[in-house]
Parts: C-alpha cells; sequence; structure tokens
DNA sequence: TATATTACTGACCCACTGGTTAGTAATATA
DNA sequence: TATATTACTAACCAGTGGGTCAGTAATATA
C-alpha cells in the first residue's frame, strides 16, 4: 500500500450528521431480510460500515432503533396516502383502485412491504412495537379506507356493507401479497405476478361492492 | 412427607408409548404461541413433564419436531378436507362456502391457525422448513381451492376468471384472520369477530364471483 | 430376589447477541 | 503546532438456547 493512501484513508471518519441516516437504512435493510427479533446489533453497525458502540450513540435501544425505522418511512408514506384520499374529487371505485394501486406502488413492492410483513409475524413476541405499530399506523390506515368505502355507499356507488368488516377484508389480499413476497416466495417454481393478482383482485371486489344500481361492471387492466 | 408417597410417587416413569403425543402436544402450544424460532425445546420438554434429553430421544431435533406436528395436525386435516370436496355433488357456490366455513371452523378458530401464521411468519429464515410446508400443505390447498374454481366456471355458475391468481385473492382473507388472531388481537379494543367478518367477505366474494347468468346474489348468513 | 435393560435426567458445552465501557484517534480550536 | 474535545472502536459481560452424554433409577426378566 502507497505512502499516501495511508495519509488520505483513515481507520474512521467522524461524520456525526450522516450516520443516523445511514444506520436506519442499514436496520431497514437487515430487518426486512431477516426480521425483528433474528436482525443483529453488530450486522446493522457493520452494514452502515460502523461498530456497533456507534450505533447506540445514535439510538438508544434496538427497539427505538425499529420504531425510527418505522416512522421514517411508513408513517411518512402514510401521510402522503391520506392526503391523496382526502383531494380526491372522482368516483369512489377509482378513487378505491387508485388508492390500493399506489398503496402496492409505494410499499407493497417496495422494501417497505418487508416492515408490515414483520410486523404482523412477530408483533405477538413484542406486545410494545406493536402497540407502537398499531396506533401510528394499521388504525389510521384503516381509518382511511373505511372513509372511502363510507364515502361510496353515501353516494350510492356502493352497496350498504359492514364497512369495518369490509376493511379487513379489502386489506387481507394486499398484506397477503406482501406477506408472500417476504415468505414462500422462493418456493414457487412460478412466481406471483403482482399486476395480474392486483387486476384479478380489483376485478373480484369492486364487482362485489358494485351496487345495482350502479354503472356496469368493467374489466379494467392494469397495463 | 409420608414414607407411603415415597413408594407411590417415584421421580419419573417410563411412558415410552405415551411420550410422543405428550411431546407433539406440548410443541404444538408452544410453537403457536410463541412461533419457532422463540420456542425454547427446555419448555416443550418441561411442558411435556420430561427434560429436554427426553425430547431428543424421540425427535432428532428441533426442525423434525416441528415438521411431525405438522403432519399430526395440518396435514391429516387437508386430507379431510380433499375428501369433503371430492364427494360434494352440490352447487359450486355452496362448496365453496362450506369449504371455507369448515376451514376456518376445523383450523382458524383452533390452535392450528397459529402454525399458519407462524409459517408465514417465519419461512423467510427457514428455508428447508418453508419449503417442507409449502410442498405438505400449501400446494395441496390450492390445488384444491383451484378445483373448485373450475368447477364452477366449468358449470356455468362462476364468471370465468384467473383461478390460479383468484385462488389466491380468495385465500387471503381467511389467512388474514388466522394471523390476526396471532398477532395484533390484543390491540384492538373492540376484537374481530370472526362470523361477521366471514360473512362479509362469502358476500363480496360470491357476488364478486357470480356469472351474469346465474342465480341473484343471496344474503346468506352464518347463523 | 438378583441381574440386565433402557427410559430418563441434569449438568455441561459452545456459539451467539443485546448491551456496556475504557480507551483511541480524528478533528476543532487557538 | 499544541491542546482539548468527542466520534468512534474493540474487547468485554451476562444471559440464552440448541444439542450432547455420562450416569441413574424404573422396570422387565428369570
Amino acid at each position: 500500500m502507497p505512502l499516501a493512501d495511508i495519509k488520505t484513508k483513515p481507520r474512521w471518519e467522524r461524520r456525526k450528521d450522516a450516520r443516523p441516516q445511514e444506520l436506519l437504512a442499514a436496520a431497514l435493510d437487515l430487518f426486512v431480510e431477516r426480521g425483528y427479533a433474528a436482525t443483529r446489533l453488530d450486522d446493522v453497525a457493520a452494514r452502515a460500515g460502523v461498530s456497533k458502540g456507534t450505533l447506540y450513540l445514535y439510538f438508544e435501544n434496538k427497539e427505538e432503533l425499529f420504531k425510527e425505522v418505522v416512522r421514517a418511512n411508513l408513517v411518512s408514506a402514510l401521510a402522503e396516502a391520506e392526503d391523496y384520499v382526502s383531494h380526491y374529487t372522482g368516483k369512489s371505485r377509482d378513487l378505491l383502485r387508485g388508492f390500493i394501486l399506489r398503496w402496492w406502488k409505494h410499499v407493497g413492492e417496495t422494501k417497505l412491504s418487508g416492515i408490515s410483513k414483520l410486523m404482523l409475524a412477530e408483533s405477538g413476541n413484542f406486545p410494545d412495537v406493536a402497540r407502537f405499530y398499531h396506533e401510528e399506523v394499521i388504525q389510521r390506515s384503516n381509518a382511511l379506507i373505511i372513509g372511502m368505502l363510507e364515502r361510496g355507499i353515501t353516494r350510492g356507488e356502493f352497496r350498504a356493507i359492514d364497512t369495518v368488516n369490509a376493511n379487513l377484508v379489502i386489506v387481507a389480499p394486499v398484506v397477503m401479497l406482501m406477506m408472500w413476497k417476504h415468505s414462500f416466495h422462493n418456493c414457487r417454481l412460478e412466481p406471483i405476478s403482482a399486476p395480474a393478482y392486483l387486476d384479478c383482485f380489483l376485478d373480484l371486489l369492486l364487482n362485489g361492492l358494485q351496487s345495482p344500481s350502479g354503472s356496469p361492471p368493467d374489466t379494467h387492466s392494469l397495463n
């Protein structure tokens, strides 16, 4: 190694400002890859290019690190979704379809889907984290979807169904697809095609929701 | 302690025949309660009233113990379901509804739902177990549902939809409800009512599936 | 009752990981 | 260039859990 390199490459640098972001990014990656319990803080630190001790300078403990990851990613994405819904003026079926497709695009097909999967998978073993996630993410997204259903019903576009349960039924296939991506995905020889799956789902859903007096079922495609 | 008690209560008994069943029952309980990784074999043994060493007399290791739990419970339940479907002679919508409600009764609302949840949650970290479960349970149940959909379509009762994706969409709400039972269940002040949820789901689904030339949507209740 | 068999125990090993801290070296300051 | 500050490292601790095995005691056998 030439002398110049020794001079220009110190063993480490002080980068107080950049560390938190880098650690959060590394943590997101590993939480998504391995889940909450199985993620080792040594590995998070290593991926961010620092030692474990450094991680503890910026985050109180594993749980707080995780919460910050959620806040920095999912909670902010949810805020955008709330904005989208509140400003929509068109037909309810298009709003619902648009919401679901956007959700898939911004969360489902990105790393973030791994966080949803992780929470559903491990919340039972970490009740504090579960409560946090339920309040910050689940309740808010439920309110959003129920609101859209009520909008459709009061405008006569949807049948008068049980909105609270329908909310859960509607969420299920999307959440399921997210979970699949992070569980049995590799076992299937012919992987699930997300667009075809969502197309099939929206077709079934919007037909099922449609009020008898509404417009006839369409066969909207995703392409 | 009287002398008699010493005589009648040996420190332990030899019960070669009963041990495997007792260990499987204890393992099922703990796997459901805590998941795969978080279940300690010490605890399984303790719950079955033996020491960890004994557990290793009857099962090769943790993975084989788990596989036996799956075989003894889910695989056998699946065989019964296959029997039910193959002997059904009525309308396809009733077959599908009956299948889903039976599934919920035999798996969803019992401990067994915990195994499905566990697999979805942890298969990513245990690829060998994942492959086993995918082949022994998932593929078989998929074939069953796709078969019912094809039956409905060829008989003109259902619309001609994409059966492979529809299978996944149909499974999703039931799997979701099972997962919920074992994850955020405690966070919700007003818990999900399984009958109301399934009612809502079947209502949406059968309306969505119905062929235009078929019988009109009914409002079948679960009660 | 004496002996052989074996189901069962419990102490042990070792790799692992969340969290701590004494010490080090990069940088700010003058 | 000398000194002070502090971001960062590396070694460490304590608790944990899958897996092993030498020894023990319950039972079968004669």
